[in-house]
DNA sequence: GCCAACGTTGGC
DNA sequence: GCCAACGTTGGC
């Protein structure tokens, strides 16, 4: 089981909507990095979902239900998109303030590499921003 | 809305 | 294959 980190701008798809959609496929990633790492993902791994620009929190936990495939929206075979599915809503919101304030999260993509949509994580650091979501 | 960071493109 | 120019992302 594999941890991951998506951004998303949640004016352009937020959490909201993917409780509502049940299931989406994640598209839109043009960046080599962010789509290694969506090849990466294996199904039943967990996703937590942080929305950008607006909120900069993360506000749930999502879990990928289907493995990576060709990126529907364009005829680009370089790029895949994975199927993303709600799993749980945090409590509370864990925000940025919160994750670059924490020692054990310095290391994590979001805080190091502020332009990267899709990252990896710890086992160890998703257990920390959930430890956050409890108060 | 600005700007820093960083990825991509294209000329040489 | 280097590097300058340019575009995009995302925090502030």
């Amino acid at each position: 089981m594999n941890y991951w980190l998506v951004k998303s701008e949640p004016f352009k798809y937020s959490w909201d909507q993917l409780e509502k959609d049940k299931q989406t496929f994640w598209d839109g990633v043009r960046n080599y990095q962010a789509r290694n790492n969506l090849k990466a993902m294996q199904q039943g791994d967990l996703v937590l979902f942080y929305h950008s620009n607006e909120g900069l929190e993360v506000v749930g936990i999502a879990q990928v239900v289907k493995e990576h495939y060709q990126d529907p929206t364009t005829e680009d075979a370089r790029w895949v998109v994975v199927d993303l599915a709600p799993y749980k809503k945090l409590k509370k919101s864990v925000t940025l303030e919160q994750i670059k304030a924490d020692d054990r999260l310095q290391q994590i993509a979001l805080v190091r590499q502020g332009r990267l949509s899709v990252m990896p994580l710890q086992k160890e650091e998703f257990d920390v921003i959930l430890e956050l979501s409890a108060g």
